[in-house]
DNA sequence: GCCGCGATGTTATGCTATAACGTATTAACG
DNA sequence: CGTTAATACGTTATAGCATAACATCGCGGC
């Protein structure tokens, strides 16, 4: 398994088994093969993978890689990850590096403060190869 | 129209349709929006769009918003953007905000140094509420 | 002329996401 | 208890985004 930290214990069926799917990944999955993983479950729908993915992630518990269609779960162990969060995502291998920016973040907000633009949300996402696959090349 | 730098003469006919339509929306435009705008032209299916745009992004004459799966031309006249592109989008009124920052680049390159992390492309899309959408409020 | 290459046109298909509806479970409260 | 409100669940159908595969066309180089 790719990570182990718990699952919050008040987490419905089929969040724990959403989330539980993302943390045994080692790259990110999209919403259907999440749910081609959790048929034995008895998942048959979308809509279930999707409705519990809307509040993994709506918690913080999982992030949606707007580049990829795709979902990790949060690589913060206790999940309590505010403010900009930044992806790096190997197009060789799939692996995603997870990590946050406070000079980044402050930057982003002069230039809202400055534009008087209110910030609700961000994503930044950066494609390329990770050391280990270009140290394989 | 939104906006009005011309297009370059190089572009194919249907690489040339799918910019101008672009440049005359105030704000981004799914690959089937643009279809349907351009019908009357002739264009029948989506792989005509996508393929045009394609190259217009291949080119930096338009971009993807990734969070939004649509497209937008390119807001800088003369349409040489180099690096690291990020976009403010009013959840409200739709409008794209198009700009450069240096420092962010900059912080972003130390990251990827220290990380061994080869970058090729970055996207960073900010969601919120415009000036303008506040006021209005 | 002939070839190679890139753009085009067309049909079919696959992947991603949500609408709309009904049922079930749970927790709060009188 | 019984009622109600809120939330989760299950199911079918459909909408929206993107590409595979194959044939054709047009144009520049040789």
């Amino acid at each position: 398994m790719a990570h182990s930290h718990d699952v919050p214990i008040d987490l419905t069926r089929n969040q724990g088994l959403v989330l539980a799917a993302l943390n045994h990944s080692v790259g990110p999955l999209s919403a259907y093969d999440i749910l081609d993983k959790l048929r034995g479950d008895g998942l048959r729908a979308p809509l279930q993978v999707y409705r519990a993915l809307d509040k993994l992630v709506e918690r913080g518990l999982a992030h949606r890689l707007e580049s990829l269609n795709a979902f990790v779960a949060c690589a913060d162990e206790h999940c309590h990850r505010k403010g900009l969060i930044a992806f790096a995502i190997c197009a060789n291998c799939g692996k995603v590096d997870e990590f946050a920016d406070a000079v980044i973040e402050e930057r982003l907000g002069e230039w809202a403060g400055a534009k008087g633009f209110k910030v609700e949300r961000t994503t930044m996402e950066i494609r390329g190869q990770c050391a280990q696959c270009l140290a394989a090349a």
